[in-house]
Order: structure tokens, then C-alpha cells, then sequence
DNA sequence: ACAATTTTTGACCATTTGGACAGAAAAATA
DNA sequence: TATTTTTCTGTCCAAATGGTCAAAAATTGT
């Protein structure tokens, strides 16, 4: 089932197969909705082909988890020392709302594994993710301190700025709905208006 | 299986136990990972009395969907003509961080629901609730046109109020990992501190 | 107290589903 | 070409699960 050396390019090409199925599947009914057979169909092969390349259903979860993380989190690695603070965190939150825009399936993941618990990735949570937020909240609070930006706490900061992004991602369903088919078109320009505008308030001396 | 003309206290008792039984279940492990065995355990009866009473697994599930709906947009039925606008978009903001609080449960169950396609409630999205949330953003445009708020996109106004406040309960996880048990006692405390002087340099003229 | 009705459950069933297995097909290696 | 290894699938199985059913227990009405 393993391959021992170094994985053969058929091997590549059908993992990354199988995790794209799978992600579409995950992403559409969870964890438990999503079967086996559909992935497999997904990913035009047969039920045993997918079991033979990651050895369970859990196993293609797990791993589409891990490999997506870091992914995700990198917007918020590149936020650093830069010549306009307020600038660096609308960029940011540009940038989270982009992966939002082109991205939905994978931020819907995200949702519906913490929503349930995350009971894959409670160490990762309390481990990596929170060195990394505690790093960022912390430059966030010398701009703050500094005058460069307004004083204000900068966890909920970065929770908000999740919160909104992912928004439009995770309950696109319902903002659409809500909004009509006319403004659907441009949506994602007029959430970069809005929340431009909205940080830019929140965020000035 | 229907109580022809009303229904007994012990009907009504039950039918209660049960819901509350499966809203934990479902908020937990959403419909399809939630089974009726464990409805039945947290709800001290047996499985075939469940059915009994509901008829089907889907029938429980839709039903409290459609119970709680009611309550879940109450807060934004309440938002009207204030002395001070912006205190009622307030009031209305912290009116939903309560229920997140209070009902994490609820939010949950909603939140999976959309995240999956809201299969069971794309109608009432695109119908009542349309409506509702048309009606109340034309009067945050009013006050925004009149000056007394800043000028703002109210739809956008009332997604970013939903996704900040359900944020702290469906992702509560996520939350108190990255914060750390210390700040977890008044958590709620200080988003109602940050969400409020959040919307009030956001929404200040 | 007795009959009728409602409530409750144990036993059972059909379907779904994750995945094991043996072997066929294909590819790599010699 | 012969052999070994890897890829792939048809078939099957056991567990989980939603739901049925007949009958027991409890309640209600007279």
C-alpha cells in the first residue's frame, strides 16, 4: 500500500486525483455524508483504487486537512513589519477574503471540522496556530502602541477579520439568498468595498 | 402516530425532550453523523419511541430547524426607529453575541445547515428572510442618507454582524484555543468590549 | 373494575457503507 | 520475452443505522 522509496508520478497524479474528489465531497456533505463511493466516482475510479491509495476514508480527510492548513494560514505568516501598518492589515484581509472568493470548498473544510470540534486538529489549534496568532496579535499591538493604528485588542482583531472574510465563503448560500440574484455577479467586489472601508474606519488613530 | 385533535401534556412533554435531546446531537455531529440512537439515549427512551413521536429522523431535524428560526431572527424583527440609530444597530448587534453565548447550540445547528447547502431552508433564505433583512437595511440606509450613522452598505452591515457574533459560538474551538484557557472566563466580555467600539468608529457620521 | 386508547419497548429487517480479499490487467524490470 | 512489481477492480462481508411491527405496559374514560 506504501510505496517505499519515492512516490512514482502515477502515484502523484492519483493521490492529487483522489484529495480533489475528496475535497469536493467533504465540502459539500462532511466527514460522515460523504462516502467512499462517491469520491471514487468523483474521481473517476473504482471504490478499492481509492482505498489502495490512502487506506481509508478518515486517512484522505486527515491528510487533506494537514496539507490544506498551511495553506491557509500563510496570508496571515505574511503579515510583517511594513512601511504602513494599517496598509499591511488590509492586505491581509484582502487576501483572506480572496482565498474566500477562489477558495469556498476549502474554507467550508475548515468550518465544518472546527464547527464539529475539530477533533483532528485541537493540537494544531493550541500548538502552531496560536505561536503564530500570539506572534502577529503582538506586532499588532507595538503598531497599536505606537500610535499607527487605533488602540484595540488585537486577537479579536484577527478573529473579525475571519469571521467577515469566511463569511462570505462559508454561508455563501444564505448571503445570496439574501441578496438576489442581481448583486450576485459582482459580490466580492462590494465585500472588498465594505470591509476596505470598515477596517479603515476601525483601524485609524 | 398524530394526535388527532390537540395534543396531551405528556405529547408535548415529550416531543420537548426529544428536541432538546436532538439538538445537542445534531449541533454536535450535524444530521447525518447525529443517529437516532443517541437522540433516544440523551432523550432517556428508547429508539422506536422517538419515531414514535416525530415519525422520522428527518422530520425531528427539520422541525427544529423551523422552531428556532423564529427565534434566531427575533433580534433584527426588534431593530426600529430609535431615538439614536446607532445605538439600536447596537443593541441589535449585542442582542446577537448574547444568543451566541446563550445558544451555541442553536447557531451551530444553523450554521451547518447553510454550510451544506441549507437544503431545508433555501426557500425561507430567498422569502422571509429577504424580506426581513431588506426592510431593516432600507432603514439603515434612511439613517445613513440622514447622516446620522456613516454612509454604509447596510446589507454588508448586517453580514458583518452575523458572521462577528456567530463566530464566537460556532467557532468557539478555534477561539479559546488560540486565546488559551486564561482569557477563556470572560471571553464574552471582551467581544462585547471589541465588537462595540468596533461598530461604533465603523458607524459613527 | 373493565374496556378502550395511548404510550413504550424488544426483536427484527433492509439498506447503506467502509473496507477486506483475491486475482486480473498493466507496467516496470530483467 | 519472461518475470516481478504495481495498479486496479469485481465480489463479498460485517457493522451501523433508520425504521417496522407486534405486543406489553400504562393511562384514560365509563
Amino acid at each position: 500500500m506504501n510505496s517505499p522509496r519515492k512516490a512514482t508520478r502515477i502515484q502523484r497524479e492519483k493521490r492529487e486525483v483522489i484529495l480533489t474528489a475528496a475535497l469536493e465531497a467533504f465540502s459539500e456533505d462532511g466527514l460522515r455524508g460523504a462516502t467512499l463511493e462517491k469520491i471514487a466516482e468523483k474521481a473517476g475510479m473504482s471504490k478499492p483504487h481509492v482505498v489502495y491509495y490512502f487506506g481509508s476514508k478518515d486517512a484522505i480527510y486527515t491528510d487533506l486537512l494537514q496539507s490544506l492548513l498551511e495553506v491557509w494560514v500563510q496570508p496571515l505568516r505574511d503579515l510583517s513589519e511594513d512601511a504602513d501598518p494599517l496598509a499591511a492589515i488590509l492586505t491581509y484581509m484582502r487576501r483572506k477574503l480572496r482565498m474566500s472568493q477562489d477558495m469556498p470548498r476549502e474554507s467550508k473544510m475548515f468550518a465544518t471540522e472546527i464547527l464539529h470540534g475539530a477533533p483532528r486538529m485541537r493540537p494544531q489549534l493550541s500548538g502552531d496556530l496560536k505561536v503564530l496568532v500570539d506572534e502577529k496579535a503582538a506586532l499588532i499591538a507595538r503598531w497599536s502602541a505606537e500610535g499607527k493604528i487605533a488602540k484595540i485588542d488585537p486577537h479579536h482583531l484577527i478573529f473579525s477579520i475571519w469571521a467577515m472574510t469566511q463569511h462570505y465563503a462559508d454561508f455563501d448560500i444564505q448571503v445570496e439568498a439574501v441578496l438576489g440574484d442581481a448583486r450576485k455577479a459582482n459580490l466580492y467586489d462590494e465585500a472588498d468595498a465594505f470591509l476596505t472601508e470598515f477596517f479603515v474606519r476601525a483601524l485609524r488613530p
